[in-house]
DNA sequence: CTTGACTCCGTATCATGGTACGGAAAGCAA
DNA sequence: TTGCTTTCCGTACCATGATACGGAGTCAAG
């Protein structure tokens, strides 16, 4: 069972059926042929990982344009592929800022939990606060014990 | 310095005037009063930080609303904290998920500029091949090549 | 004391990413 | 074949997150 109807694809992909349409305006999915007996179109699990991608994808803040782009970036081993290879890194460095971004959240988060229980009743006791102190401390060069 | 007007706020984090008016409105970030005397509203730098902060956790996906929830919590010494520190585990969660998602697109692009130069014309030349190929070698134990 | 830049505030408009709706046609089941 | 579901397609509407606009007031320089 590799092809479905749309609102099989859309069970899968765990979207609606509208959602998937609105895809294949934009772009994003191809749409697939009409039969050219009778039927509906059929959909292949690839279009429902791609959807499952895009969705993966925005989770993590990137956009519909974005994701294209992800998506439209292949090693052609026959073409020059210098130009997909600076594309690539660009959004490599992007996903490595996010991922920096997303482990001071998840250390400031981590403290936060720890400054609740009495103890600690120094340590800062916001999010913001954690992140801020974590900068100062990066910046000034001492000050590595921290309360604990 | 740590007081400015709502441009020289904005010049800072590197935002419209207009959208810390928009945050205001969103009870995002507080409105500093306005001065009993003469003159403008003033903004102090913990404001700018908190734009910062909004704009740094838009990136990696976090919505307006859900971005006040991190910033509401904080972590009480008098109060019992429990409510805290189950919003706090639930959001560590969810920074988990996403780095998770992160590192899997990162990888997926590694393997992808990896694959470029001439070498390695058997691997898989987009990014959803890369990660498809990922998740079934993960279920699957064997099949590393991929007919193609 | 005028000129130009900025503030303040309300309202309007915009882009993105969907979601809903309505009607015709197709499929499927009793 | 009657009736229900789904497809298909176009258009309309919606929420979010800004961004623009207009007009009155404020300030600082020359």
């Amino acid at each position: 069972m590799n092809h479905m109807t749309i609102s099989k694809a859309a069970r899968e992909a765990e979207v609606g059926v509208e959602t998937i349409r609105f895809y294949e305006r934009k772009g994003l999915i191809d749409q697939p042929p009409k039969p050219r007996g009778p039927g509906f179109r059929e959909y292949p699990i690839a279009t429902v990982q791609r959807i499952v991608f895009i969705r993966q994808a925005q989770e993590i803040g990137f956009s519909l344009r974005e994701i294209e782009e992800l998506l439209s970036l292949r090693a052609d081993p026959t073409a020059d592929c210098s130009d997909m290879r600076d594309r690539a890194a660009a959004k490599l460095k992007e996903v490595d800022r996010k991922i920096a971004r997303l482990s001071d959240i998840r250390g400031a988060l981590k403290e936060l939990v720890a400054a609740c229980p009495g103890r600690g009743a120094l340590r800062t006791c916001t999010i913001l606060g954690s992140l801020t102190a974590a900068q100062t401390t990066a910046n000034r060069p001492a000050r590595t014990d921290e309360a604990r």
